[in-house]
DNA sequence: TTGTATGCGTTATCAC
DNA sequence: GTGATAACGCATACAA
């Protein structure tokens, strides 16, 4: 800056003053913008925000071990809504994968560091060491996701819990009579919440024994589960499946199986994402908003970054069924 | 900080040591250490860069309109492999995602106003913007993929043409006749290249008829290019596709046609991806080492940051045929 | 309208 | 070993 200041013959001062849009005589802005080209100068963001306190950049965590970025297509969704909005509102988003113990330390002092305004996290838990850098640094930031020990945080997300058990009684409304579940990720808030619809919406027809656990929302789980499915019951003639790629997976094992979908047994799944229209017959599952959810959380913390209350309770947004063939 | 020298009874420069690991007595050490927990201090990063002139945060930037994000089975690998090797430098990996020319526009500043030491870029062009700013500022940088153009800056690849006609002449091996290819993104170096590729195996049997562009790596795609081959040629025997992805929709349009694979006509594809083993049948395809590139970028931005020469040519990575039951 | 001076929170170079 | 003090590059209140 200094050379530019010279150049133009002006004090930094008013090179500043230029940049940051205050009262600079035509002349004087003229040579200064000359300047600025001539010596190719680009402002230090560091420099600006130590003095501004303040530096224009978000951050987005998935706080997932083992980045779910490669697994989950929600996640991408939710970034580029995110992004929609911290855009607009000039605000870089910088996402921050962790993907190991050390990662996260990491990640939470570049957060306590300074280096954004705010944050957005995806699956987080209270008892997480960014959650809990993010509480006590007061650094705005909203929650995608609402595991039960997150209350009195910001966030938005869905209700798991309704949404399962709507699917679950449409299902049930095709005149199903033994309907399963592949219930993954069960140490998820998302997981048990899916799972508890799914009973729910069961009550007395209730079995136990149709609910076949998987670690992860993965395809390749999922056709596992749907074998485990018609091993306990192979009258089994509806099917619950946790996500759209478990869905996917279970209508392949099906397949296999020589079992008719929908004609022997109806599949329902959750998500709403590629897998649903890919798969064969297309899915009918659970919409589930993802690109919103970015918007709605990148809303919050331009909102809370702006000064804004945070706000006293969470978002929760529509889930609505979309039916297609499966079922 | 001042807080904590006051409390510790010290200098602020001697707080700064215990930080950084200089000479200091074990009593104040404990008085210092004790201070920052009590007062809950945390260093700030701006004020630090400032006057270190480094970050210790590199950035990773997909180049490409419209994040492929979701598309692009491999970005998620290179992001993970990258960011494996930055970590263990103690090196923050920050990504940023371009969605728009607004959003290319505030990333070149977010490069050029320091607040990364150095970048991994994805897919770039010479006349990018990023690409620009990048070699003005002499940002350490790695790119991955070799656009032709490109030449003379460091990155890390493939060989796209060689791969291409590797598997091609495969395929051509097992006994096809009329084989087609499914190109794809054929404006993108990736895309072209492997056509040529498949162009050199075949030779004179080259049929400019058998091949059928689609625009992007995807699944529907795919499927819409292989209708078009069936159609024209519906004596075809062996098809190359563009990715796995858009080999699993030639599958499904195969499939649906009542053609058998691999009896019928034997398909491969490219990338090795989870497509590949989520194909029936399996797919035989080039396997493409994704973390892998990861990590060799991520290797040089950090000897780059060290100081060391940037190597006078890219380096290219290994793709071994692996050979499924698709052909 | 413009120049000057001060401070943002650290590190680093000195003397002590 | 430790305490002052000068940068680092910028924004801004104040003076001119």
């Amino acid at each position: 800056m200094h050379d530019v200041a010279r150049a133009a013959g002006v004090s930094r001062g008013t090179v500043s003053r230029v940049l940051n849009g205050g009262y600079v005589s035509p002349a004087a802005r003229d040579a200064i913008q000359a300047a600025i080209a001539h010596v190719g100068y680009v402002p230090n963001n560091a420099a600006r925000s130590l003095v501004m306190q303040r530096t224009k950049a978000v951050g987005f965590i998935v706080h997932e071990p083992h980045a779910l970025f490669l697994e989950d297509p929600n996640i991408g969704s939710i970034m580029l809504g995110a992004n929609a909005v911290l855009s607009e509102a000039d605000l870089q988003m910088v996402s921050l994968v962790t993907d190991s113990d050390r990662d996260i330390e990491r990640v939470t002092r570049y957060l306590s560091g300074g280096f954004v305004d705010g944050a957005i996290i995806v699956s987080a838990r209270a008892q997480d060491p960014i959650t809990k850098v993010v509480t006590k640094l007061g650094l705005p930031a909203a929650f995608v996701g609402h595991p039960p020990d997150l209350r009195g945080l910001p966030f938005v997300g869905i209700d798991n819990v309704r949404s399962a058990r709507e699917i679950t009684e449409r299902l049930v409304a095709t005149g199903r009579r033994r309907v399963g579940m592949i219930a993954a990720a069960l140490d998820r808030d998302s997981g048990s919440d899916r799972l508890t619809g799914f009973r729910a919406a069961l009550g007395d027809a209730f079995d136990p024994a149709l609910v076949a656990e998987i670690p992860l929302y993965e395809f390749s789980a999922g056709a596992e589960g749907m074998r485990r499915l018609l091993d306990v019951a192979p009258d089994i003639d509806g099917v619950f499946a946790a996500s759209d790629a478990v869905a996917a997976g279970a209508l392949r094992t099906l397949r296999e199986a020589g079992r008719r979908v929908p004609e022997d047994v109806g599949v329902v799944g959750f998500d709403d994402s590629s897998w649903a229209l890919r798969c064969q017959p297309p899915l009918s599952t659970v919409h589930q908003p993802a690109p919103l959810l970015g918007q709605r959380a990148a809303e919050l913390v331009v909102a809370l970054i702006a000064g804004a209350e945070p706000p006293r309770e969470g978002i929760l947004l529509d889930t609505p069924l979309v039916w297609r063939e499966s079922a």
